[in-house]
DNA sequence: TTATAAATGAGAATGTTTATCATTTACTCC
DNA sequence: GGAGTAAATGATAAACATTCTCATTTATAA
């Protein structure tokens, strides 16, 4: 558990909480977590840590560009590391299992759009939605 | 208020409610509606239905192609009258006005991700968010 | 080390959406 | 057209994710 580097130059103050999570994202098996999987991981890691400071955190580490929130179809909220380099995401609909991806071409046209339209662009989110087809999907259909 | 062919051919009764609701879409003033719009709408207009009927009745016309659902920035579901020709979206992060656009490019790119991470794909959404440089665009989201 | 502002924990509250169930309504058959 | 039946509705409770409140604890700076 180290990297307090991230929260003073955010201006927050070094908490175990904030370790904690930060650790999560930085140690953990999975990239991208929801509140209450943060919450349940820590739980059952021993580190307890309430729901309200989880959210609290997030949120915090979102605004301060430690970590980038996510609308997945549904209704919670899904955080990652910042890494600094934009990406989009295709999301298995039977496994969950995620895939991130890049492509120039569709920034292009984004920005192409958005000022065909006369939007001054912030942002924008892609999310391609299927069926993975590892070996792993457990609900994988059999073609 | 007509049309109650989309509702025999959805296998769904010919009920006051849903008829509203339809009628509130093909004829109302915004094309993208949340649960919430669509019930005060109603009332204002004098017809009463219950909230949890407007929930209903969205959800069986999304699941019969009726409507289309869109998750928008933000907690609540939108949803719009299913044309037959897919689009995305721009939405002004100033006065929620949005458009819609369908780009070729972006689509076939999307296409060819998908395969090469071997998803077979079902659905995809692409938000554009920015800020329009309407006239009218106020400086505060209109919620 | 102490003072102080910030952060936390516990639980209440909020906003959106779904579930329950008694009552009403639309469609079918006579 | 009128009764029978299954489906739909309304009122409200419940579920769910998230935010708020406030008393207590903790991190930081003097
Ligand atoms: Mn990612
Ligand atoms: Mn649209
Ligand atoms: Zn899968
Ligand atoms: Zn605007």
């Amino acid at each position: 558990m180290q990297t307090p580097k991230d929260l003073h130059k955010a201006g927050l103050k070094i908490t175990l909480p904030r370790l904690k999570v930060l650790n999560l994202f930085e140690n953990g098996d999975n990239r991208h977590l929801s509140a209450e999987e943060v919450y349940k991981q820590l739980l059952a890691s021993g580190e307890d840590v309430s729901l309200a400071t989880v959210y609290r955190v997030l949120t915090q580490f979102e605004l301060s560009g430690i970590l980038v929130r996510h609308h997945f179809e549904g209704d919670k909220s899904v955080f990652e590391l910042n890494h600094g380099e934009h990406h989009d995401h295709i999301v298995c609909m039977q496994c969950g299992h995620i895939e991130e991806f890049f492509d120039s071409a569709i920034e292009s046209r984004q920005k192409k759009i958005a000022a065909e339209h006369g939007f001054a662009i912030h942002d924008h989110s892609l999310y391609i939605y299927g069926d993975c087809t590892r070996e792993k999907c457990p609900n994988r259909r059999s073609e």
